[in-house]
This record gives C-alpha cells, sequence and structure tokens, in this order.
DNA sequence: GCTAATGGTGACCAGGTGGTCACTTTGTTT
DNA sequence: AAACAAAGTGACCACCTGGTCACCATTAGC
C-alpha cells in the first residue's frame, strides 16, 4: 500500500482506461464541484472505496487526469513549431488547423480547460492555469520571434501585443468550435473539416495584412 | 400575495438594493450551482424562508438579477454607437474602453457573464446567452456595416469574419483584464486607466491595418 | 379593541456530498 | 492447503443543499 495510487498503476490498463476515461468525462460535463464521484462510480460499476483507494480524494482524481492530459496537449504544437516549412503566417494556419483537430479528438480536455480557467473557484486554479497559459505563451513567443527576426512582421510592432493579438483570434476560433451559443454568423461550430480550413484562411488573411510586412 | 416577487418589490429601497448586491455577489462568486442560499441569507441578517417568499426559488433569484442587468451592460455601448465622433477604428477603441470602464465599476456581472458562458450546466444558459450574444452581435455588425459603406474597410472581406475577428480581439482584451491568470506579457490584468488607453490604441492599430483599406 | 393582511421567521425535510473503514474476495507464494 | 497480501466492497458518517410551512410580529382599517 504505502503509496496511495500505487494501487491504481497496478490495475489493468484496459480498467485504468476505462476509469480515466469515465472520470475525465464528469469533470468535462460538470466542471470540478459538480462532478460526481457518486455518479462516477455507478456509472463505473465499481465501489466508491475503490476509487478512494486509489486517487485519495476527489482533488486527487483530478490531479492525476490534469497531468496525464496537459502533456498531450503540447505535442502537437511541438512538431509544427519544429517544422520548418511556410511562412510566419502559414505557420500560424497549421497551428490553427491542429488545434482544432486536437479539440475534435479530444473535446473533453478542452471543455475542462475551459472550464478551469473561468471558473474561479476551482482548487489549484492558478497553477493549473499558470503551466497552461505558459505553455501556450512560450509557444506563440517562439514562433512570432521567429517571425520578427526573419523579417515577415511589421516593424515597430510590440512582441507582446502580436501575441496577444494571435492568442486572443486562435482561442476564440477553438472555442466557437468547441462551445455552443458562442457562433454567432461563422457557422464554425459543428463545422466540417474543409469550411474549418476555408474560414482560418480568412482569419490568416486579416491576420497577414494586420502584421505582416 | 398572489404574484411572488410582488412582495419584494415592496421592500424598502435600501433593504431590496442590499440583497441584490449580496445575491450578485454571491452568484459572481461562485456561480449559479455552488452558490449558495444558505450564505446568502446568512450574510444579510435575514431568514431563508424570506428569500423563497421574494423570489420563490434559487432560480428566481437568479433570473431576478440578470434581468435588471443585462439592459446596463447595453446601455454605454448604445450611446458610442449613436455618437458620430471619429472614423471607424476610433468608434472601436472607443467601444472598448467604455466596456472595460463598464467591467471596471461592475466588475460582479461580467464575471457572472464569463461563467455563465463556459459552465454549461447554467439553468437556462442557452437563452441567457443567445441574448448577451445577440446584443453583442447586434451591436458590432452595425458598427462594421457602417463601416464598410463608408468604405473604411478594406473591400472583399466578409463582414461575418471582421465581426468575428473584432470580437475575438475585444473580448480577449476585456477578459485579460478582468481575469487574473490570463494575462501573461500584456500587462492588461489591474492596469491604470492611461495604460488601458495606450494598449487599447495598439490594439486598434494592429486592425486598423488588417482591416483597413 | 378587534380583524385581516402582510412581512418575517427558523426548525425541519428529503436528498446529495465527499470520505471512511471493517470487512470480504481474489490471487500469489510458499 | 495454508498463509499472506493486495484489490474490492458498500453501509455508514457528518455535513451541506434547496425548499417548506406552521407560526409569530407588525401594521392598517374599521
Amino acid at each position: 500500500m504505502e503509496q496511495p495510487q500505487k494501487t491504481f498503476e497496478n490495475l489493468a490498463a484496459e480498467k485504468r482506461d476505462r476509469v480515466l476515461a469515465e472520470a475525465t468525462r464528469e469533470f468535462a460535463d460538470h466542471g470540478y464541484h459538480q462532478a460526481s464521484v457518486n455518479r462516477m462510480v455507478e456509472r463505473l460499476g465499481i465501489a466508491k472505496g475503490s476509487l478512494f483507494k486509489y486517487f485519495g480524494s476527489k482533488q486527487g482524481i483530478f490531479e492525476y487526469i490534469f497531468g496525464h492530459t496537459v502533456a498531450q496537449f503540447k505535442k502537437p504544437l511541438k512538431e509544427i513549431r519544429d517544422s520548418a516549412s511556410g511562412d510566419f503566417f502559414d505557420r500560424v494556419e497549421m497551428s490553427l488547423l491542429a488545434c482544432v483537430d486536437f479539440i475534435d479528438r479530444h473535446p473533453l480536455i478542452y471543455r475542462i480547460y475551459l472550464k478551469l480557467a473561468f471558473q474561479e473557484n476551482f482548487p489549484m486554479r492558478e497553477k493549473f492555469l499558470a503551466e497552461i497559459r505558459q505553455a501556450s505563451d512560450k509557444y506563440l513567443r517562439a514562433l512570432v520571434g521567429h517571425g520578427m527576426a526573419s523579417g515577415q512582421l511589421r516593424p515597430g510592432l510590440d512582441q507582446d501585443m502580436i501575441v496577444f493579438h494571435l492568442d486572443a483570434v486562435m482561442d476564440r476560433f477553438l472555442q466557437t468550435c468547441a462551445v455552443p451559443g458562442l457562433d454567432s454568423g461563422t457557422g464554425l461550430h459543428g463545422a466540417d473539416k474543409a469550411t474549418l480550413q476555408t474560414k482560418a484562411r480568412a482569419v490568416t488573411d486579416i491576420l497577414r495584412h494586420g502584421l505582416g510586412t
């Protein structure tokens, strides 16, 4: 015993995945406080005591999920940043589509992030949010830095403001895709891949005019 | 009796305001489900039964607050839209600063909006959100329509995409001002008025290049 | 002074919460 | 087969939730 979550690591991979999937779903659907451990165990068909043996507490469940999933979020972006194809704005466009794709494949994780960002009473909120924002900021800053150095961005612009602008537009693009009710006129929510590519291009074009040389 | 909230309307204005202020604060601090009626009455120093006599239910409390405050949100924007001073981008900049000012004076209302937007299990969420988005969309669309008609915006751009872009940047600007943890490098959160004006100008300049003729 | 109506009260309710722990079941080792 | 350890269990706990309602206090009209 001794270590609490050792028991969980020893479980059969199949069961482990089921537990994580169900817990993730519960947090994504209801946020943190409104998520119910009772509901989790009921849907999993296991006893409540088991879950607490695995993770110690409700917060332990959430922290475990969070740690596992943040890493996943960073991976596809890194690949694009390190691939040298296209100019600055092509890369922005690719990043945008890569994020859309990730969210499409892992919608629950993104929904947890949105709740985390705006539901202030999350436990450990500051820590988690700082971790995510830092990663996002670092990524964009590297991208913009490279674009400025290679003269693809209009001189005289403040790097912070460029990062802010990119972040704002890209984030909203993703939010509109994922959150029902935010879309008003763009047709982004629930759009097919071809439409998304067209819209991403349209957004990038505006950025190209606003930020490019 | 007959009508439930008639009782509340008959109250002394001072008490009415206190009740509304405390309820607003509770929802702003904790969202809907995590908000506690018990805490409200404890802080107000009144009996729980009284609150339920006033509003019938927890949801009734929230709906009453919501109805009262949305109207307040629309007013300052309308004034700017109807005042004809400056070109399109000046108006955008003024709108931005007007919103910042409003949020500065009514931070609780804005926090409720943010929770409403991303905390999916809010009751009546779709209805409330649609109401807000529609108002925001209508406002921006009128602004953009006027800008396009008077030739201040680059031809060939899709109106929906312009509205989307404006909305994204402005919304993020406001979020960064209001939500701690979202700011990374811009220095918007907790900034003084002069700084905000500078930053708003910087954002508008980028938009001017990206969207203007 | 009596009556009626209104505002105000708080003990009480059923139901849900995260968390516990003495216990049983299962699997492995000798 | 005996012994041991680890996984699994679910009744139970204290606490909090939104909501109720029989009762009390204060005023107004007569």
